[in-house]
RNA sequence: UGUCCGAUGGUGUAAUGGUAGCACUGCAGAUUUUGGUUCUGCCUGUCUAGGUUCGAAUCCUAGUCGGACAACCA
């Protein structure tokens, strides 16, 4: 397909596009650069998108790169679980890379600084340390080590090295400037002790950088030209361009940009938020399909596509940013209302007898699958005496407007007749139990015989084959909108949404039998809903993605208020 | 009373000194065998005050508001 012409750039493009020009740079290099310590979110999802998204725009590279400096953190169980994801949404990665891979040459660097003075190693506690930073309003202190020769820094890193001395000891720091107003400058840590095997190295090191040493050197290793990363890395910048001061004459080098990080309102995105939300028991896992993870938006029936189009959609910027989930929701719907088979399932069963129809009698009618895609196909529905309707579906008092079924009233089920209510049963309570209805043969398939209309419509399903099942029905995590926006003795968890999981049983139509996990369908009037993993030949169980617009309930509500 | 970054409808995001546009939301209507989809129309915006300019969302100055930074996390 022919590219758009004046198609606006975000900043960031604009400055690809500028190095391009400029000759700067004649191929583009990006990277995702997570830490696997949690599972990927859409917040990531949108960083994916854009690092992927400038490699293919501007035919050039992009690595996904492990940033697995910290082994007390770190396990493989998220490096798979990120491989998955990435892979899930759509892109393939150039290189499969670890910062792990560049320890040896990190090491090789750190001596080069340390012979040249320019780094040094203390023997303070984290503590002290810390104290003589100061604030950012006032000078720092200079440790006592900071003078120490070369050769006995040299011989001190190496016995970190070898491990002699024990975590917490010693570290390894820049020496830059301790009066600087930016706090990320005033001699930052470059290595600590840390004595835990890592997943990749083993036993090889105790000793591990840290993030603002090894992430812009493993960037100039792999040839990075455009660094993307969020605007909480704005302040180490300078850092991050010092470091590569002292590696790199020839100016060849990557640049770091900052953009917004996305927010959505009414979750939580941190990492930290979410591994309590997980290990509290809060959720079922990071898969729970309430989670904002790519893992739970993909079990809660949330497709590549529409996760792909909502990343662009949203845009980058700097400014910071909370979109509304409603958009999510939006992308979602349009993507499966093209590629979702309509089914009809009742969730709040009614019985309806109709009176007129044959006892005993079994009939097949066609029902077109997708009326947005005619490919989609038909299907046959069986129908009989006795069928359940939605209880929402009758009113014995309706209100204006209301035009599905009333006493005395005409409605079409779907795909099947026009039925017309004769009789209300109710139990010794009062509560409606059945409705004795007629219905009018020549009306079959839905057709009006005689032109007259019928305004409303409904679902439902054969009562004498339809299945069982359990339907999830998902809703907002939380009830507050913006989860940063809390008083000082708030927490997030306080707003946690008691309703976020509601389970109900529903009457699937029997073509609903063969549906097998994954699958995702549009119960008509409904909503989309998908097979769980949890479903087991016994049962079905649906995970509902989102609920289908419903201007009738919108009514409602305004007129209640 | 630090440094850095940011500020355009309800929410996002364009306009790169020259008509403030697009999407979502909301409202109204049309179509409809899903109160779905689709289509049409409408509402709502340049943080404030100065300055530069024929002309400022855009450039300058000051202010206001918001965010990030003081982990041996990334």
């Amino acid at each position: 397909m022919e590219e758009k012409r004046n198609e606006s750039l975000n900043f960031i493009e604009e400055i690809i596009e500028e190095d391009l020009k400029t000759g700067k740079w004649s191929k583009i290099y990006t990277r995702f650069p997570p830490e696997p310590n949690g599972y990927l979110h859409i917040g990531h999802a949108k960083s994916i998108c854009l690092n992927f998204g400038i490699k293919e725009k501007y035919k050039g590279k992009c690595n996904l790169r492990f940033d697995d400096t910290n082994p007390s953190k770190e396990d493989v169980e998220y490096v798979n679980s990120i491989m998955e994801d990435v892979r899930w949404l759509g892109f393939e990665w150039d290189r499969l890379c670890y910062a792990s891979d560049y320890f040896d040459q990190l090491y090789e660097w750190a001596v080069m600084l340390i012979k040249e003075g320019k780094a040094y190693v203390d023997k303070q506690s984290p503590e002290e340390i810390s104290r003589q930073r100061t604030t950012p309003t006032e000078l720092g202190i200079e440790s006592p080590y900071r003078y120490t020769s070369p050769e006995e820094n040299l011989k001190l890193f190496e016995e970190m090295r070898m491990g002699l001395h024990p975590e917490g000891s010693m570290v390894l720091r820049a020496k830059i400037d301790m009066n600087s107003p930016n706090m990320h400058m005033r001699d930052p840590i470059m290595y600590r002790i840390i004595k835990k095997p890592h997943d990749r190295t083993g036993d090889k090191w105790c000793i591990y950088p840290m993030y603002d040493y090894a992430h812009g050197q493993s960037d100039y290793i792999e040839g990075i030209t455009h660094s993307i990363c969020t605007l909480e890395f704005e302040v180490h910048r300078p850092l991050y361009d010092w470091f590569l001061d002292q590696i790199d004459k020839t100016g060849k080098r990557p640049r770091q940009i900052e953009f917004a990080r996305l927010n959505v309102s009414y979750t939580v995105m941190s990492k930290r938020k979410l591994l309590e939300l997980v290990t509290n028991k809060i959720v079922s896992g990071w898969d729970d399909p309430r989670m904002p993870t790519i893992s739970g938006l993909r079990r809660r029936g949330y497709t590549p596509e529409s996760i792909r189009n909502f990343a662009e959609r949203i845009g980058v910027a700097k400014r910071d940013n909370l979109i509304d989930v409603g958009l999510l929701e939006y992308f979602i719907r349009e993507d499966l209302n093209k590629k979702a088979n309509r089914v009809m399932a009742v969730l709040n069963p009614l019985k309806v007898v109709i009176t007129n129809y044959p006892e005993g009698q079994t009939e097949y009618l066609e029902a077109i699958n997708n009326p947005e895609d005619p490919s989609a196909g038909t299907r046959k529905v069986s129908f009989s005496r006795e069928i359940y309707i939605e209880k929402d579906d009758f009113m014995e008092n309706p209100p204006k407007k209301y035009f599905r079924l009333q006493p005395g009233g005409e409605v079409r089920l779907r795909w099947a007749y026009f039925i017309k209510c004769e009789e209300v049963i109710k139990d010794e309570k009062g509560e409606i139990v059945e409705l004795r209805c007629t219905y009018d043969p020549l009306s079959k398939g839905g057709q009006s015989p005689d032109g007259r209309k019928v305004k409303g419509t409904i679902h439902w399903v054969n009562a004498n084959d339809c299945i069982e099942s359990e339907l999830r029905l998902y809703d907002r995590l939380f009830t507050k909108e913006n989860l940063d926006d809390l008083a000082e003795d708030e927490n997030y968890t306080d707003y946690l949404n008691p309703e976020s999981l509601v389970i109900v049983n529903a009457k699937l139509e029997k073509t609903l039998v063969s549906a097998k996990p994954g699958n995702t369908f549009q119960f008509e009037r409904k909503g989309y809903f998908c097979v769980d993993k949890d479903s087991t030949t016994e049962k079905l169980v649906f995970n509902r993605t989102v609920t289908l617009k419903d201007s009738w309930a919108k009514i409602i509500s305004n007129e209640t208020e």
